[in-house]
DNA sequence: TTTTGACTTGTCAATATTTGTCTAATGTAA
DNA sequence: TTACATTAGACAAATATTGACAAGTCAAAA
């Protein structure tokens, strides 16, 4: 599920208004409900304050919040997927290379 | 391997000049320099200058390209294949919700 | 050793993008 | 209507990206 979507769902299970959830961010409420609704991106810090707010792991909320901007920047490309298989070889790569410290 | 290194080995391999393959994209030398050893990010045109200049196929630089930017992006992560694995959820299920056009 | 040519590095201004807020609009329930 | 939650649009400010220039390194040739 899309981050934004995700957020949402939370909050709204907790009975959160944007307000209050904004406002534990220290940002505008237009601003959530924009990240909420995808057509804003957050930022990390942003994503480490909503962990907090909703009370979520902080390492699984950056993973679907990095997820989904890697599945904005793809998402049109004729082969996405490939391309995702690519970037997964070159990070096993690296993984190896560092693998001897 | 990364975008950059395997530009360098292409235009090694034809023997080509720095100022040659920039000058066919109308780049600084200096900028070509930086983009082969990864410090400088190209532009999607310029990947598009370079499949030209080094005779390769357009979408598969394009996809080596983008697979670095994700690469770059996640790689410090402590679960980038984690994150990996998501967004490829994540697009398979966009796929599915667009299979129906 | 000097010179030459290929490549690299650092810095800077110009440009482009992102970010956050404000205001106004929309929707909705009392 | 009123009150309140959410959304949309527009804008300035902050940040990031881009490309060029000048100066630097390095190795091989003269």
């Amino acid at each position: 599920m899309a981050f934004g979507n995700y957020i949402r769902k939370l909050r709204e299970e907790k009975q959160l208004l944007l307000r209050e959830v904004a406002s534990q961010m220290n940002i505008d409420t237009a601003l959530l409900s924009k990240i909420e609704r995808g057509t804003r991106s957050a930022r990390k810090e942003q994503v480490e304050d909503l962990a907090k707010a909703l009370n979520q792991s902080e390492n699984e909320l950056i993973q679907l919040w990095m997820a989904d901007k890697i599945v904005k920047m793809i998402k049109d490309e004729s082969n996405s997927t490939e391309i995702l298989k690519k970037a997964e070889e070159e990070i096993k790569n690296l993984t190896n290379k560092n693998s001897s410290y």
